[in-house]
DNA sequence: AATTGTCAATACGCCACCGTATGGAGTGAC
DNA sequence: GTCACTCCATACGGTGGCGTATTGACAATT
């Protein structure tokens, strides 16, 4: 690994932490520049400028947190709802789930951002509808489920940030068995 | 109603809609000014700075949007499952969320914002909480009721930005259908 | 008619940030 | 030891937004 690659994925690390402790207002040049040590003349040999950098940065995040679930062949194996189960869990025991709501936020204000976000959940949609599908649920009756998981994997953590891994693991089981449940 | 205060209201709807559309970093004092035709001279005049704005608008917004439903004593008649339907379809029909989303993005990232928006979450799920209990729920069964619910509420929609209404209150009667199923 | 109060216009200084231009340190090639 | 390449530092001009100070327009009061 070439320490030009290095040090662009030190400005994009660096910018996801600062999205999510911040949002991207606080994602600026000459900031990140002072956080890792070095002045922007650093970040314009990196980046063409401050939006190659936030387009760059939803390209990593997806990468990075995303595609390990929905692209992932392991989940398909076992029988449906305990492969759900197991996908379900990975996001909250990884903390792919992380820099979500920043992202959404962000999203919600940008139009990049609002695509690669939509696309996302399209995806995700689909991962998550095929188990029910398999289960034995169709149409609507499939849909409200697949929205229920979804909705609660990305945005129910937020709002109870202090709960501990244990209970929060609690709850996700119960949600899956209340879903599951024909 | 004197002129003063309606000046006062017309710059917080407009900054609210503007909340909306570009996120808080697009509610300027200047840029706002344009927006009302005025300069930003008249601004100064109703507010102390741009926080002062910004508190005033959370208060505007909670008031305006919240307190509608929670406080609402009409609720608490009928039977418990279809006062909780009457109170989600309220939310729907009077489009209660439409600011819901900048907000919550706002609040991921201001303290105040968020203190506002987490005190507002214990006040929901207190209301929705209390439906569910009389409805025979307990314990973590009631809780996870109530969060999906919750959620359901908060998020779906903005995932959904092109849903018929229609079928938006299909699938609200549809979760509260499974949600309140013994 | 003069005075007071309400609201807005104008002009100013200030600062943060962006992007550019240019120079320079370090390293490997040969 | 020179050359070229990679990466960062420094200095600069430009822009946009904030908040203040001052003046002005208009209405109501007396």
């Amino acid at each position: 690994m070439d320490k030009t690659t290095l040090s662009r994925e030190a400005w994009l690390q660096r910018s996801l932490d600062v999205l999510r402790e911040e949002g991207i207002q606080g994602v600026r040049v000459e900031r990140l520049a002072r956080d890792l040590g070095v002045t922007k003349g650093s970040f314009y040999w990196h980046f063409d400028d401050r939006d190659d950098l936030h387009r760059s940065l939803l390209k990593f995040w997806v990468e990075r947190f995303n595609d390990v679930v929905t692209e992932n062949p392991a989940f398909q194996s076992a029988d449906p709802a305990a492969g759900l189960l197991e996908a379900i869990t990975k996001v909250r025991e990884e903390e792919l789930d992380k820099y979500e709501l920043a992202i959404r936020a962000w999203a919600e204000h940008d139009s990049e951002a609002g695509k690669t976000v939509r696309d996302l959940y399209e995806r995700r949609a689909t991962f998550i509808r095929s188990f029910f599908s398999r289960i034995g649920f169709r149409g609507l009756d499939a849909e409200i489920r697949t929205r229920l998981t979804l909705c609660f994997l990305s945005w129910d953590p937020s709002m109870h940030p202090d709960e501990s891994e244990s209970r929060r693991l609690k709850l996700l089981k119960l949600q899956h068995e209340l879903l599951t449940k024909k």
